[in-house]
RNA sequence: UGGGCCGUCGACAAGCGGUAAGUCACAUGGUUUUGGUCCAUGCAUUCAGGGGUUCGAAUCCUCUCGGCCCAACCA
């Protein structure tokens, strides 16, 4: 992980430190990821990973895997493997600590007995509208339920009777017996357990009541030894909640602390949100490269140190916030400037006819493979009579800051020679469709024996060479930088940009490349780093586009 | 509106009473066989606003303004 520089603060840290002077815990620190096994991974979870595995390891500590699974109508086992895969992927170790809160449904049951025997909870037999009439509002205060004092033996006989399936669903719950005067809503006899006859992924059938959120929540973190409970910002009202539970057992207490979520600009990261676009089919799954999902992002060829880059960027705070996308940006293209080979690919191509070389000539021209690592050494690049460039790379009537080619101009073709344009070829309608062209032998290489310069440098590939290839290049999924914050009437769908996916035909690559794994990643030089994706075949390769390269030219370009 | 939390450069974010770090973005210049990378420089006389305490305040007190969260048998 970049920076292992534990000595960025945040406050977080801070609290830690000061803990650990106090002699707190006994010097542990013990933190956990609780996701609920109900959908799948994104980008803002990396963050609550990231923060609480790092902290774990920074201070020679545990970091477990919890899944909250107390809710079996909500909850899949698809889920729990998706959130394993991607968090290995991301590298948080939980080791041998992989916990299910399942596992301590029997001891959060005999906590809760325990709980009625000492008076602090009782069994309400209100409907569910009642509940929430008598819950009173924020700026009122609620009423006490009228089976608020049945005597703990009513309510011990009422609840084992709940939990061996006498009744029906939404018909008794549990409550804590706390205020229903308190200005905080949450201290109103809140639930502990409800009526659930339903199959869970991993008790089957042996339950019918679950426990809710915040009876469990507390007594899974204790029951673990967590020392430090890292959540977002939402849990805190939940904190006096957590606190009272785990005080009134004498158990073992946790720190719950809670920190501002990621917020990612240009993108939707919402659970509701990303299963509408995956339902209705606007994109292509959960792993589609346009979704800041674990999975997409993965298959868009994100590496796991550029995220874990990114996260440790953006740093923890209780502020809420919008990152700019262009931070996570930046932090894939610079793990991939480091370690990715260059290729020179093209996109869109145009022909170009070398008129003064041989027909049937060919040579190899050495290539370097990564300029950021001369231990990546060289290739060998085949350059012909009849070339491939790209079509942006040629203007007939170039504007004052156009470098590249047009009518009249020299310029060089990477590693092999200087070029001239004599000739533009058109069809019909006039359309460009070659351009003729002759090289200077003595510039072989791209060099300038007398010291002619050229103010751009062309990639390039040799038709008779080249394997065709499907490119798939990816931009921002919305066109608006938030959507929690747009006009009357609209709705995030209704930002959605149609170019969020643009799929290439008949690119033109390196031939090496048909060799290429599902997941291995290069530079196309000039245009970007790619990835090659799931679906490629060696007979149809397929790339993603994972992010350009930073691109002055096109900014100028978009200035003006 | 009762309660809780938050407001430091365009975006994040350090700062914890001694005179505004860093990163991204942006701009300019240099290097360059990627208009990439790299390097250099610039970018908050000011910390939501007012008042107060202090020799000294982004940091302490106070009031005001703005934002977020809480009224699921969700987590």
């Amino acid at each position: 992980m970049e920076n292992k520089d534990s000595s960025k603060g945040n406050f977080i840290r801070d609290i830690i430190d000061k803990d650990l002077l106090e002699g707190k815990n006994d010097g542990r620190v013990h933190t956990r990821f609780p996701p609920e096994p109900n959908g799948h991974l994104h980008i803002g979870h990396a963050k609550a990973i990231l923060v609480n595995y790092s902290i774990a390891q920074d201070y020679n500590g545990k970091f477990n895997l919890r899944f909250d699974d107390t809710n079996p109508i909500k909850e899949d086992e698809e889920y729990v493997n998706a959130i394993i895969n991607d968090i290995k992927w991301l590298g948080a170790n939980w080791e041998n600590r992989l916990f299910y809160a399942s596992d301590y449904f029997d001891e959060m049951y005999d906590y809760a007995v325990q709980f009625i025997k000492i008076g602090k909870a009782f069994v309400d037999s209100q409907t569910a509208e009642e509940i929430r009439e008598t819950r009173g509002t924020v700026t009122s205060p609620g009423v006490n339920s009228p089976f608020r004092d049945r005597s703990i033996e009513e309510n011990l006989n009422l609840f084992e009777k709940m939990k061996n399936g006498e009744f029906a669903d939404g018909t008794h719950v549990l409550r804590g017996k706390i205020d229903m005067q308190s200005s905080n809503m949450l201290m109103r006899d809140p639930l502990m357990y409800r009526i659930r006859h339903a199959s869970h992924h991993r008790t089957g059938n042996k339950w019918c009541i679950y426990p809710m959120y915040d009876w469990a929540h507390g007594l899974e973190d204790s029951l673990e030894g967590i020392t430090h409970s890292l959540c977002s910002l939402e849990f805190q009202a939940h904190r006096p909640l957590y606190d009272w539970f785990l005080i009134q057992l004498g158990v073992h207490k946790p720190q719950q602390i809670e920190f501002a979520r990621l917020n990612l600009n240009y993108t939707v990261m919402s659970k509701r949100k990303l299963l509408q676009l995956v339902e209705e089919h606007l994109v292509n799954g959960w792993d589609d490269p346009r979704l800041p999902t674990l999975s997409g992002l993965r298959r868009r060829g994100f590496t796991p140190e550029a995220i874990q880059n990114f996260i440790y960027k953006v740093g923890v705070a209780k502020a809420h916030s919008i990152v700019d996308y262009a931070l996570l940006e930046h932090s894939i293209r610079e793990v991939l400037n480091k370690q990715t080979l260059r290729v020179m690919s093209v996109l869109n191509p145009l022909k170009v006819v070398i008129t003064n070389y041989p027909v049937d000539q060919f040579e190899e021209i050495d290539a370097i493979n990564n300029p950021e690592d001369p231990t990546a050494g060289t290739r060998k690049v085949p350059f012909s009579k009849e070339l491939y460039i790209e079509r942006e790379d040629f203007m007939e009537d170039p504007p004052k800051k156009f470098f590249r080619l047009a009518p009249g101009r020299e310029v060089r073709f990477r590693y092999a020679y200087f070029i001239t344009c004599n000739e533009v070829i058109k069809d019909k309608n006039g359309k460009v469709i070659e351009l003729h062209c002759t090289y200077d032998p003595a510039s072989k290489g791209g060099k300038s024996p007398d010291g002619r310069k050229v103010k751009a440098t062309l990639h390039w590939i040799s038709i008779a060479h080249a394997i065709d290839a499907e490119v798939r290049l990816y931009d921002r999924l919305i066109t608006v930088p938030d959507t929690n914050n747009l006009e009357e009437g609209k709705t995030f769908m209704d930002f959605i940009n149609p170019d969020a996916l643009r799929i290439l035909h008949n690119c033109k690559l390196e031939a090496h490349l048909a060799k290429a794994e599902p997941g291995y990643r290069c530079q196309f030089e000039r245009l970007g780093y790619f990835c090659v994706d799931p679906d490629s075949t060696p007979q149809k390769p397929v790339f993603n586009r994972t992010v350009t390269l930073r691109d002055t030219w096109a900014r100028m370009q978009k200035k003006s």
